[in-house]
RNA sequence: GCCGGAGUGGCGAAAUUGGCAAACGCGCCGCACUCAAAAUGCGGUGUCCGCAAGGGCCUGCGGGUUCGAGUCCCGCCUCCGGCACCA
């Protein structure tokens, strides 16, 4: 049966639409600065304009409001802004596909959206909103850009780059995963390719060292982002090559202690040297062979660990500079030119890589580690040891012989000690249209030269053709391409590729602190307030990207003297996928929940309480409609509620004055409640207890209805019933905000439910005389009693020894020992 | 292979510090209301033995520490996520 006929519902669609449009006119949720009042910056990530929310967004935004409204009321200063990442390319394929304008398309998204998130009644101040097509928030990334030049933190190099065949663009490295395109999932290739880089390897160590000092970021998100920068301690030093004295080929290893077992030497295929490596043209030919069929394998092909290793021996040797014998050279495809130095010195004995490579081509394996006895000496050993066959070094424990072979490196000039990151600088460069433009020209005379300020923004042009092949279109824009040199006046040709759409969403956090700023990226005064973000929350797909990249390009404006803070995220919740049927929601699964649909037919608030109570946030959602009606019953229950005992609540003057038994315990539950809301909220964000625990509170105020209906004064039920209800409402205000707010008001409340301060659990009601102990045998529940709260041990371990329940388990049996433990359980242990 | 996380009823999940395992919700069963249904309300619902009273067994598996273990320690198994020929 169709939902939205059930006539016992209560009336969401009029409370949903009322209280937003109340809200608006009020102002709530509009804030400014307001220095020495507690700031509290709440931020969602922002969405791609895609056309529609969906399970996913409801899920986050539903987290941040919660959390955005609790503080609120805890009398915080609160930002929760609301914006659109809103360049990128399935607006450009909308373009090849329906001949629609890209910015039309995700204008028209955004409005669509808009309303969406509208109708969840989100506490968003959207007087902040920021869209990153926009040439008033891109000019400011395009000022950013020429800084970074100026800095050397921007340059442009020709280099081997990810290539989707697909989006017709660069990838950076972080955007393909194992060997595909982050968005189509298309096999990347590699194109040797001119474009921009951003150097984010500059800040490697700095974006380590501070994974120790986000305590308020998940462990799995830290982990991610120390493997990505992925840093080894080691030692670079030149490797000789026989009977060439003007040439050496740079090492990089993280085991100079071995070096005594380098029994030959590997070098990428693709490595530069090797051209000067070459003994005559038939080796040449060999090589450019080789290469060739390297160049051949995927990506896909070449990350199969488990096959066997191919090389060319070339006839250039090496020479061991430890013990000064020549050694074999190779290019083997398992050495790769983007790690390290792009050549290795292989240790057959301490690796297992060149092991299997050694066994492949017969060379000579030399142990320098002392094996331990029961060693099968039928792999590498890459345990602990003392060093072996290692001239000078033998006797020592690695990490001492590690520091050894690099002084002696160090004293014949050879080498030093060296860190390496696996962490590659940024490219940002996108041979596509919707981007925001790279704010540089090409002058014959000049070079390369940055746009001038005062010129900026360097606006998109908007009558371009978007065919989707070959190129980026603006290539193709000659008002666009042709222009002045900003150095000599003479003519010069502007860079036509874009930025990377995830430069945008680097700094969008900091343009929510003045959005309508005109004389910089953001006004430096509100940035000094309201940054850092206090709770960050989103998904974890940007692990490692969006999140790496935006901790970096903060440190970048803070050198540039814009910026205090180190780190933009204090803290981060990353929540888990919205599952349905097992499966992660998707069309081509069709197992998607619409939230129009479910808002329609259950109401925003309904919506959110699900999504809320369903599973503790960090965890993937198991999407299921009879738990959405178990949710909508609950709201239901509560409207019921209040509506039949509106009379007697409003009849209650004054504060609950529970003089009987059965008042006392309620009020204390109420009580118990509120301390135990607040700390689901604050301790973990395990807003699905919390909700449990209104639950709970609801479930026993209708068992107090009916238990007081006789015998209880009326003006103690009254006010008890009320203290329930408005405690329930007050509680529930972040996760259903509407419906709470409409019952707030029929209780003849005249100001916001949400300009309310939070309840604090009152201790005086919270007391309690007596508290029940378990009673236990040898470890099982075998009875219970009741004792006073300060019921000395002595008195409850004669009571317990007494206890009816208890008294014939004892039977035949001799008490070994009694472990009473206060206010919670006696254990009698018995022998024989 | 390395790193991180998780295994609890029919299902989603709870269990502050080592102290009553399964709160809350879904589903299911029964009852009330109803001509009937829906909705709503009330009660029950880990599992095995038992008419019952009651008792045994239960948190992936095997050990250990402890008066007491879902929780701590040791060794396994399975699943999920990340990185991966990174020298």
């Amino acid at each position: 049966m169709a939902l939205d006929e059930r006539p016992d519902r209560y009336p969401f669609p009029e409370i949903e639409a009322k209280w937003q449009r109340v809200w608006a006119e009020r102002e709530q949720f509009k804030v400014t600065e307001q220095p020495g009042r507690p700031k509290y910056y709440c931020l969602e990530m922002f969405p791609y304009p895609s056309g529609r929310i969906h399970m996913g967004h409801v899920r986050v935004y539903a987290i941040g409001d919660l959390l955005a409204r609790y503080k609120w009321m805890r009398g915080f200063n609160v930002l929760h802004p609301m914006g659109w990442d809103a360049f990128g390319l399935p607006a450009e394929n909308a373009a090849i596909d329906n001949g629609v304008h890209p910015a039309v398309w995700t204008y028209e998204n955004i409005d669509n959206m808009r309303t969406q998130l509208k109708r969840m009644g989100i506490s968003y101040d959207w007087d902040r909103e920021v869209t990153t097509c926009d040439p008033a928030y891109y000019k400011w990334e395009q000022l950013i850009f020429i800084r970074m030049l100026e800095r050397g933190l921007a340059y442009r190099r020709r280099s081997r780059v990810n290539w989707c065949p697909s989006c017709q663009t660069v990838l950076a490295n972080e955007q393909v995963e194992a060997g595909r395109c982050w968005r189509c999932d298309s096999e990347v290739t590699i194109r040797e390719i001119d474009g921009w880089f951003f150097k984010i390897t500059e800040y490697a160590q700095e974006l380590l060292d501070w994974c120790d000092r986000l305590p308020g970021w998940p462990e799995r998100v830290l982990t991610m982002q120390r493997n990505w920068i992925g840093r080894s301690e080691g030692a670079e030093f030149a490797l000789p090559v026989a009977g060439r004295a003007d040439l050496t080929i740079p090492i990089f290893t993280t085991r100079p202690d071995t070096s005594f077992g380098m029994t030959y030497a590997v070098l990428a295929p693709e490595h530069p040297l090797v051209d000067r490596l070459a003994a005559d043209d038939e080796e040449r030919r060999l090589i450019e062979a080789f290469r060739a069929e390297v160049a051949r394998e995927t990506e896909i092909e070449r990350l199969a660990t488990d096959r066997p290793k191919r090389g060319l021996r070339l006839t250039a040797r090496a020479v061991n500079p430890f013990t000064g014998r020549e050694i074999p050279l190779f290019l083997a495809e398992y050495v790769l030119m983007g790690y390290g130095t792009g050549a290795i010195m292989a240790v057959p004995g301490e690796d297992q890589r060149d092991w299997d490579f050694a066994k492949a081509h017969g060379l000579p394996i030399v142990a320098t580690v002392k094996r331990p006895a029961d060693w099968k000496d039928d792999q590498a050993y890459t345990g602990d040891g003392v060093k072996i066959n290692s001239g000078f070094l033998d006797g020592l424990g690695i990490e001492e012989a590690k520091r050894k072979a690099i002084d002696w490196l160090v004293a014949r000039g050879l080498g030093q000690a060296k860190i390496n990151f696996r962490l590659r600088d940024w490219g940002i460069s996108r041979q596509r249209y919707w981007g925001a433009p790279i704010p540089v020209l090409y002058c014959d005379k000049d070079g390369m030269v940055p746009e001038r300020e005062e010129n900026l923004p360097v606006v998109l042009p908007r009558d371009v053709q978007i065919s989707g092949k070959g190129g980026s279109p603006l290539a193709e824009v000659a008002g666009f391409v042709n222009a002045t040199c900003p150095k000599c006046g003479g003519r010069a040709r502007r860079d036509t590729d874009t930025m990377d759409t995830f430069v945008e969403s680097s700094w969008y956090f900091l343009r929510y602190c003045s959005p309508a700023y005109e004389r910089g990226m953001f006004e430096p005064g509100a940035a000094a307030y309201w940054m850092p973000v206090d709770q960050y929350i989103g998904g974890i797909e940007h692990a490692v990207l969006h999140l790496l990249y935006a901790r970096f390009y903060t440190k970048v404006l803070r050198d540039l003297g814009m910026l205090k803070v180190d780190e933009p995220f204090q803290a981060l919740l990353s929540q888990g996928m919205v599952i349905k049927d097992g499966a992660k929601m998707s069309k081509s699964k069709g197992n998607v929940v619409d939230p129009d649909d479910l808002i329609r037919r259950y109401g925003a608030d309904t919506a959110r309480l699900f999504s809320l109570f369903a599973a503790p946030p960090e965890k993937d959602l198991d999407w299921n409609d009879r738990g959405v009606e178990g949710a909508s019953r609950f709201l239901n229950r509560i409207w019921r509620f209040v509506h039949t005992h509106l009379g007697e609540m409003g009849a209650a003057a004054g504060p609950a004055d529970a003089r009987s038994d059965p008042g006392r315990a309620f009020r204390r539950l109420i009580h118990e409640t509120i301390q135990k809301v607040t700390h689901d909220i604050e301790h973990d964000f395990h807003f699905n207890t919390a909700i449990s625990a209104v639950m709970e509170l609801v479930n026993a105020l209708h068992d107090f209805e009916r238990a007081s209906l006789d015998g209880m004064a009326r003006p103690e039920r009254g006010a008890l019933l009320r203290e329930a209800v408005e405690t329930v409402l007050l509680l529930l205000g972040p996760v259903s905000p509407h419906i709470t707010e409409e019952l707030w008001a029929a209780l003849g409340h005249r100001e916001s439910l949400f300009t309310r301060a939070w309840p604090v659990a009152d201790p005086g009601s919270l007391a309690r005389d007596a508290v029940e102990i378990v009673l236990q045998v040898d470890g099982r529940v075998r009875g219970r009693l009741s004792a006073a709260v300060d019921a000395p041990e002595a008195e409850i371990r004669e009571q317990a020894l007494a206890d009816s329940k208890v008294r014939p388990w004892l039977d035949g049996r001799q008490v070994a020992r009694v472990v009473v433990v206060p206010g919670r359980l006696v254990n009698i242990v018995t022998r024989g």
